[in-house]
DNA sequence: AACACAATCTGGTATATACCAAGATGTAAG
DNA sequence: CTTACATCTTGGTATATACCAGATTGTGTT
């Protein structure tokens, strides 16, 4: 660790505290004017600190509420098509759903290149906010072919698609394209994730094909970038 | 676009002013003291603007030289072995690797767990930086087994591993267990890749596995977080 | 007990300024 | 032509200070 500026000592120091549990998992850290006083700083600086521990993913911020202890990452999983809720609770987590829109919409000509379809179609447009033990931590929102799922709105949306598509269409999640990258979190999804508009997130996209091959939705993922690592598996056949 | 800030605002017009190619891809943006004067406000202001483009991948800056415009995202897919030469060739760009340092040292505890390795053995560590059309994007650590390759090291170790397993030991990735999540750059890292330390980037960690199922090397990539976009399809196999 | 509202606390944004460290450059010496 | 060195420019780090906006808390009213 490099120590050679008074910053990087601040980092150093506020690191060791939260690895050797100072500060419980979750908990709150200090108000920053209070920490930048006991290190004999200035705000300033001590803010640079704070948002170099938060690209590390060892504190995380709330907007106007304080600074936190980042839990473990979630482990995701994209090529196995596990939804969000058994994800969460095979790792000994509690996930909770919250729909904040859901609607019928002509699809915009980015969707329609997406999911292959002609203009003037409809789709629902979904979103909604997840958590993992009362923390929010993603933003999601889904485009899904309106031809296919007749009444879609009318069922429980607070649960996981793929469960809904299986229990009422008979359509299951088969084939996933899907893409990742890093990006400041759009304003939106930042207020919803109650951060500071701008700040580091996740980008994660999905294009989902169904058993029979036939593109029936996609979505847009907005991880808070601390919250998960992503693992798989892969064996080339030749 | 959020515009109620001035820096919300600052950012957006040197945005516009990207996107529209009033600076060339990979041009250097003005100075960040004729910046702030030409915005009418500070450099801590104007940073923060250029921190919150540099996190979405907009522009990127390498350590005391500038800001500069960020070129397209490689797409990478984990899922295909492709190795750095190839992947990067075949999206039409140059690639380059140089090694920065090559030996035969005793295993640490880490890797002994990563790779079953009893304690004592020895295994062989790579150090290499690797660039896109002559600008550094990834930093990349390996972890052999040396029991598996005598001689390694004797080899043009600026190749791609894969090929040179493939063409001088008869060995291939078989099997790949990827773990990726966004990380602030450690030291060495940023060093190497010319910026300051503990900016944003991505670290990718692979186990490989040949084509017996053995686990044959380790490696940990860090790249700088603008330059890729991760992209993979699966299909579930009931 | 429920509600309304004000006071207070928090981080978010902003200005002005200074000095440091490393990269880039021009110039003189070899 | 190359090398060594001083100089200039660039971003990096730091202090001091101020005000704003939303979250939280406490208090008093209904």
């Amino acid at each position: 660790m490099d120590i050679s500026t008074h910053f990087g000592r601040i980092r150093h120091a506020l690191e060791e505290q939260i690895i050797s549990g100072v500060f419980p998992v979750c908990g709150r850290l200090p108000a920053e004017r209070l920490l930048s006083e006991r290190f004999h700083t200035t705000r300033v600086t001590l803010r640079e600190a704070l948002t170099s521990l938060e690209q590390d993913g060892i504190i995380y911020r709330e907007d106007r509420r304080g600074w936190f202890v980042a839990p473990p990452r979630l482990v995701y999983n994209p090529t196995k098509n596990a939804n969000f809720h058994d994800m969460v609770a095979e790792q000994g987590h509690t996930p909770d759903t919250i729909l904040i829109a859901a609607d019928r919409i002509p699809s915009t000509p980015q969707i329609q290149q997406i999911l292959g379809l002609p203009p003037l179609s409809q789709v629902y447009r979904l979103r909604r906010l997840r958590s993992i033990d009362q923390r929010v931590v993603l933003f999601v929102e889904n485009f899904i072919r309106a031809d296919y799922f007749p009444d879609l709105l009318d069922h429980d949306l607070s649960q996981s698609l793929s469960t809904l598509y299986q229990e009422c269409y008979q359509t299951v999640y088969q084939h996933v394209a899907f893409q990742l990258y890093p990006v400041a979190l759009p304003e939106q999804a930042a207020s919803l994730l109650k951060v500071t508009k701008g700040s580091a997130g996740l980008l994660i996209s999905r294009v989902n094909r169904d058993q029979s091959n036939r593109i029936i939705d996609c979505d847009f993922e907005y991880w808070r970038h601390y919250a998960l690592v992503v693992q798989a598996e892969t064996t080339t056949r030749p």
